[in-house]
Order: structure tokens, then C-alpha cells, then sequence
DNA sequence: GCATGATGCTT
DNA sequence: GCGGAGCATCATGCT
């Protein structure tokens, strides 16, 4: 196979606005070539040749980010998919980098300097040697398969969810943000009619005088420049004041209308009544995806209001559905697998309640006598273990002393001796190697994980335990992805991955597709990666994203 | 216009 | 002095 270095030159934000301005091409060292815009925008022979190229099976296709030149090219009619992407490769090999910008990976990897006038063709002659310096990296790595089969793949796949978009009800949002504004006008008068004072409720340091120094409330808790006001500190101060309630209620309803009501409302696209998410996968340190402009992993679930605003995502036509399929306590299930903890794999091979079996083995009590605030408390120290255990963190949620935080521990992991035996060895492979890994081989580096400095070390050790056990959920739900994508494509269904959400996934289905696509979803979901416990997926129908939450 | 802190939403 | 991982908004202070 021939290698060829692509750069695209592109103006504009994706996707419906991104626009092809130029392609750099380099086949070998120093030969390169650069297409300009111009000769793109006509029907020239050099053109049809240059896209022959980008869908040639026998050239290898080496970009620096393939999701945008996917994108970029879609335009263009060309079902662009890279063979070897520098960004992911880049990220791969350390995923807590703030930037994967080529000149940089081009300067640590190569050692040449770009200045910033070099044109595309130019930088085009870098991938090549680019490619072989990370491929030999992830091989030694033992990271090929988790670049080739997973994060390559899964970047087709990210970039037709982005292209898809997803369609909302704006005039539903727009009421949402009336029927806010309203409320909020509400409050503001009875806040500033009980302060005494006019003042913006938006700003902590005001707020922080009107309730500390006008109101002479308790001061509970302070930042580093004043008084804390957050909503932890209001609550313990609800019975002290009338006015702390209304703050309360101000700070929830201003979050619902700024972030997500008139937040949204500025990102729909009004041609197409829908808004086009950014997934992006080389930020977090852990391996799971991000989602920006707008971010469709923080949506609102917990409230009824915040409810409303899942009920604006609504299937793209009247004859389809949403369809929801989440991992059911997949975190869990990964650490049973990781540990190998006898008791907690009989719980989920039984599928048993989790918590509630929690609750009996940490409180000694038959689970039939299991009361819900045991099984909240439960709750409370399994996100606790999944998270980096601390006396401090787990007394903080469960409002009891660190001394009765650091029993419920103790009793967790003699009742569970594996997950102890996990955690204490992960953090040992952590001090030895300076990283941890995941199931598929997936690194992050613990720099802080032998400093003198106890906070830092102990973050560090936190970081080692969770990582493997958030990296290895994200690894499976990517697997999952990618297989669903290409049974997808093979069967020609139109139904159409939307949103992934850590441990579920949103697609919009046509009526009439929605048993095969429901059963391979599930098959390949529950069978995406063979571990010591089953893996559960459950399912949602219905025509907005509230039916299905 | 940009960076940072405080806050709050999700899993 | 602090539970893991993110992103958006507003206020504020700086360039």
C-alpha cells in the first residue's frame, strides 16, 4: 500500500458550515502538493483525480484529525475514512495533553519547527514520518488494537453522529425560557424586597455581603476570596432566613433558562431544527468522550424542570422513535471483572439489586431488611469505590463524621477482600510504572502518584483506582459503538446513532425498523466484551428524550 | 477580548 | 484539604 499524508484546509464550523478551501497532499518525503480552492471549486480532471485518491482502497489515507476531514469531505460527496489518524494516534500515547495541534506533535516527535506560513502540502510531509514515530510507539505500547479497532473506527462514527444532528422543538424551548424568565422576575423583586436592597443575585461576592454582612447569616463556609454561597452552604442555611430558599430556587430556575432553555435555543440551526453536538474524542484523561456546543451529556434528569427540557429532543420525522439503551451499573460490573471479588460477581451473575446487596453485606442485616436509606447510604459507598475512596469525600455526601465514613469502608472491603486487594495493587502498579491501564491496554500517567505532597498523592491515588474503571466502561460502550455502527451500515438501516452519554446510547428510529435495530443493539451492547459478569443494557422507546430517560 | 473563579448540570 | 470524569454560564479583573 502507498502512504499518503492529506492536510485539508478548511474555513467555517462544523458541520453544516464547513467548507473545503484547499488539500495538501504528500505521497513520500519530500514531494508534495498542494490543491488550492479554486481548482476544487471547478470540474478539472486534477480534481476528480485528487478525490479518486481520498476513496482509494490501495492508498494508505494518514490525516491529522479524520473526524474533521470526514466531515469536511461529506460536503463534498466523498465517504472519507482515514487510515491512520496522528491526533488519535497522539492522544493514545498520552491522554492527559491539553492540546493534539499537529505542529506540536510534528516538534516532540520529529524535532522540526513549523512556522506559521508553511502551507498545507508542506505540513502534508510530515505525516508520513509522523505515522511511522506513533505507530512504533503504540505498537511497543501494545496499544494497536485499541487505536486500530476501536478509536479509529469509533472516529467514523462520532463524525456521522455529529453530521446527524438532533432535532428539537424550538417553540417548546421558547416557552420553557418565557415561562422561566417569568419565575426568575418573580423572585428577584422578593429577593431584593427581603435583603432590603437591590443587588445582582448572579454575583457570589454580593450575594455574599447581602447574606453575611447586611442579613448577618452564619458564615459556614469560605472560598479563597470571601464567603462561599453555594448551594451546599444555602441549605444549611435554609431555616435561618426566608431569603435563602428563594436564592435556592433563583440559582436553580437561572441554570435551567441561561444554560439550557436560551443556551440551546442559540445553537439550533433553523433550517434544520437541529442542534449538532461536537463529540470529541482526545479530551478526557480517563478514554470516555466529551460533548461541546452543545454539551448533550449534562441535559438535565433529575428535576421535573429538568425534565422539560429532555422533553425539546424529539425524533427526526412523525414515523420514528427514539430508542435508548443503557448500561446498567456498568462501572460495577467492571470492577467485579477487574477484581475478580467472589461476592460482588455472584451478585450480578444472580442479578441481584446491587445496593441493596451492598447494604446487606456492609450493615450485616438479611436483605429482605434492607431500608431505603441503608440502600441510599450503599449507594453512597459503591460511587464511593468506583470513585477513589475517602473517609472525608464519603462522610462530606452522606453528612455523617469521617470516623463512621471510614467503618462503612472498612466493613465494604472485608466484606469485598478482592476489591481491596485491586485497589491496593493498582496503586502499587501505579507507583511502579507511573500509569495505570485498562482492559484494552489504554494508559494514563499518574505523575503525582509519589509526591511528598499528601493532597497531591492522594488525588493521584484516587486517579490510579477510578481510571481503570471509568477507562475500561469507555472502552467497552466504543467497542459497543462501532460494532452497532457497522451492523448498521451492513443491514442498510436507516436508523441512526444520535448520542452517547457514557453508559447509553440515543438513536432516532423509523417505526418499522425498531425490533432489529432494538435486538442488535442489544446483542452488541451486552456482548461488546466478554467479562466475569454479564452485562445488562436496558431499553427506552418513545418520541422525545424524556419518554426514554 | 481573554483568563480565572464560583457555581451547577450530567454520568 | 478532598470523592472520579467533563462543559457552560456569569461575574470579575486583567491585558
Amino acid at each position: 500500500k502507498k502512504a499518503l499524508g492529506i492536510v485539508l484546509e478548511t474555513e467555517g464550523k462544523s458541520p453544516l458550515g464547513l467548507r473545503l478551501t484547499g488539500i495538501g497532499l504528500s505521497a513520500s518525503g519530500d514531494n508534495s502538493y498542494f490543491v488550492p480552492e479554486k481548482a476544487l471549486r471547478e470540474n478539472s480532471g486534477l480534481k476528480s483525480a485528487v478525490f479518486a485518491l481520498l476513496t482509494d482502497r490501495e492508498t494508505e489515507k494518514i490525516v491529522h484529525d479524520g473526524k474533521h476531514a470526514r466531515i469536511a469531505l461529506a460536503r463534498e460527496g466523498i465517504d472519507f475514512v482515514c487510515d491512520f489518524d496522528t491526533m488519535l494516534a497522539a492522544y493514545l500515547l498520552d491522554p492527559s495533553k491539553a492540546r493534539y495541534d499537529l505542529e506540536s506533535l510534528i516538534f516532540e516527535n520529529l524535532g522540526a519547527e513549523l512556522r506559521g506560513s508553511e502551507d498545507a502540502g508542506r505540513r502534508a510531509s510530515f505525516l508520513l514520518p509522523l505515522k511511522e514515530v506513533l505507530g512504533e510507539k503504540l505498537k511497543n505500547q501494545e496499544m494497536e488494537r485499541l487505536f486500530k479497532d476501536v478509536e479509529m473506527p469509533l472516529s467514523t462514527v462520532l463524525a456521522d453522529m455529529e453530521m446527524a444532528g438532533i432535532r428539537v422543538d424550538p417553540d417548546k424551548l421558547q416557552k420553557l425560557s418565557a415561562e422561566f424568565g417569568e419565575k426568575l422576575e418573580r423572585l428577584t423583586g422578593e429577593i431584593y424586597e427581603l435583603a432590603g436592597m437591590e443587588f445582582n443575585i448572579n454575583s457570589p461576592k454580593q450575594l455574599g455581603e447581602v447574606l453575611f454582612e447586611k442579613l448577618s447569616l452564619p458564615v459556614v463556609k469560605k472560598k479563597k476570596s470571601g464567603y462561599s454561597t453555594d448551594a451546599e452552604v444555602l441549605e444549611k442555611l435554609k431555616g435561618a432566613h426566608p431569603i435563602v430558599e428563594k436564592i435556592l430556587e433563583y440559582r436553580f430556575l437561572m441554570k435551567m433558562k441561561s444554560t439550557y432553555a436560551d443556551g440551546l435555543l442559540s445553537l439550533v440551526d433553523r433550517d434544520t431544527l437541529k442542534v449538532y453536538s461536537n463529540f470529541n474524542q482526545t479530551i478526557t484523561a480517563t478514554g470516555r468522550i466529551s460533548s461541546t456546543e452543545p454539551n448533550l451529556q449534562n441535559i438535565p434528569v433529575k428535576t421535573d424542570i429538568g425534565k422539560k427540557i429532555r422533553g425539546v429532543f424529539v425524533a427526526e420525522k412523525p414515523d420514528h422513535v427514539l430508542l435508548s439503551g443503557d448500561y446498567s451499573q456498568i462501572e460495577l460490573r467492571v470492577l467485579a471483572h477487574l477484581s475478580g471479588d467472589e461476592k460482588l460477581i455472584e451478585a450480578f451473575v444472580k442479578g441481584e439489586d446491587i445496593h441493596a446487596r451492598t447494604a446487606s453485606e456492609v450493615f450485616g442485616i438479611p436483605q429482605e431488611k434492607v431500608t431505603s436509606q441503608l440502600r441510599d447510604r450503599a449507594k453512597a459507598v459503591n460511587f464511593g469505590i468506583i470513585y477513589g475512596i475517602s473517609d472525608y469525600g464519603l462522610a462530606q455526601n452522606l453528612g455523617i463524621t469521617t470516623g463512621e465514613a471510614r467503618e462503612y469502608i472498612e466493613s465494604y472491603l472485608n466484606r469485598y477482600p478482592k476489591v481491596r486487594d485491586y485497589i491496593r495493587e493498582t496503586i502499587n502498579r501505579a507507583k511502579l510504572n507511573g500509569y495505570v491501564t485498562t482492559i484494552f491496554n489504554r494508559r494514563r500517567y499518574i505523575p503525582d502518584i509519589n509526591s511528598r505532597n499528601y493532597n497531591l498523592r492522594s488525588f493521584a491515588e484516587r486517579v490510579a483506582m477510578n481510571t481503570p474503571i471509568q477507562g475500561s466502561a469507555a472502552d467497552i460502550i466504543k467497542v459497543a459503538m462501532v460494532k452497532i455502527y457497522n451492523h448498521f451500515k451492513e443491514m442498510g438501516l436507516k436508523a441512526k446513532m444520535l448520542i452517547q452519554v457514557h453508559d447509553e446510547l440515543i438513536f432516532d428510529v423509523p417505526q418499522d425498523e425498531l425490533e432489529v435495530v432494538k435486538s442488535i443493539v442489544k446483542s452488541d451492547m451486552e456482548t461488546a466484551v466478554p467479562l466475569k459478569v454479564p452485562l445488562v443494557v436496558d431499553f427506552k422507546v418513545g418520541k422525545s428524550w424524556e419518554e426514554i430517560s
